[in-house]
DNA sequence: GTCTATATCCAGATAGAC
DNA sequence: GTCTATCTGGATATAGAC
């Protein structure tokens, strides 16, 4: 999976053959269709494993803070952090085209962790911390940000890491939103 | 290009053989191979003539503001009406992943339509009318929303036209970056 | 320039020994 | 469970008549 993970996103899933995989795992096909049903399969498994993890780092930040600006800032420190050091699955989790290679796939969007980064800034527009707006508009301003400058890097347009900017967007995307 | 359009759009560009194409457009093999080198060729054409017209458009909206709020702000009402009206020319830009399917290409986001973006921004920051700031968190912040916005009705998130969500969207950006 | 018919290749997937 | 050897389909691309 971690092989398989490099390549897809290294080069794509259609780009990637199952003799790619073999020769970057030093697993033969046999092992591969043995534990996969087949190449979608693959990235199946993936998709699920990183999303639970998702899942469950936003859950703790959700226990660690009450506030949608605390939560929301340690949202957005997490996912720079995190494409930093493991841009892959940065890559496959936001901007792999997940439903051109598994059809019967929800949108990215409605999946339970974007779900989650809704739900805070709609708890703090609850709460009187963030202004009355559209709640998916102010959690696109909150957010929409940060993604930018993930994708920005991901494509080798920022030359400095994320957390870098941390504070500089956070600032941004609070005022966007804050009360 | 049209028919190729639609069926890259609708289920990738590696979902769609020549024989779809063939079927969609009612042209044949021997005249698709005739005019275009190859596959990539058609993908190719159509992402250059659709970042060419991107461009224009721009252009056109900067001969008519001078300002970076107005610049932006009709940028983002020209994307969401986009949006709305050529679904497909919207997602084939800003949502595929080009660079897997024609690997001579930089990044969209380094594309000219993206640099003129940051330019309006960087431009309006020079005029004292956006706070300084790193130009591309600067960028970042006042498109990031809209450009999630777009994704999610793209995505079928949203139910509304994108349009409806235009002047709450943009009050966000503007607020988060005005001086 | 447009078409039909066809060649070639290599991907995904399987069989079956160990 | 892991491996090697192999099958099969269908995709890209070409040939060559009209």
């Amino acid at each position: 999976m971690q092989a398989a993970l490099r390549l897809f996103t290294r080069q794509g899933y259609f780009n990637t053959s199952i003799p790619d995989i073999v020769r970057e795992s030093a697993v033969s096909t046999g092992s591969i269709y043995h534990r996969f049903r087949d190449k979608e399969g693959i990235a199946r498994s993936l998709y699920d494993s990183l999303v639970e993890r998702m899942e469950a780092a936003f859950s703790d930040i959700e226990s660690r803070h009450r506030s949608a600006h605390d939560r929301c800032h340690a949202v957005i420190g997490l996912l720079f952090r995190l494409t930093e050091e493991e841009p892959e699955v940065m890559r496959f989790m936001l901007f792999s085209r997940h439903r051109e290679f598994i059809p019967e796939l929800a949108p990215v969007c409605s999946s339970r962790p974007f779900v989650q980064m809704r739900e805070m800034v709609r708890a703090g527009m609850a709460a009187g911390e963030v202004r009355t707006l559209e709640p998916i508009v102010a959690a696109a301003a909150v957010f929409g940000g940060a993604l930018r400058l993930i994708q920005l890097r991901l494509d080798g347009i920022l030359d400095k890491p994320l957390p870098d900017y941390l504070e500089e967007i956070w600032a941004c995307a609070w005022r966007s939103v804050a009360e």
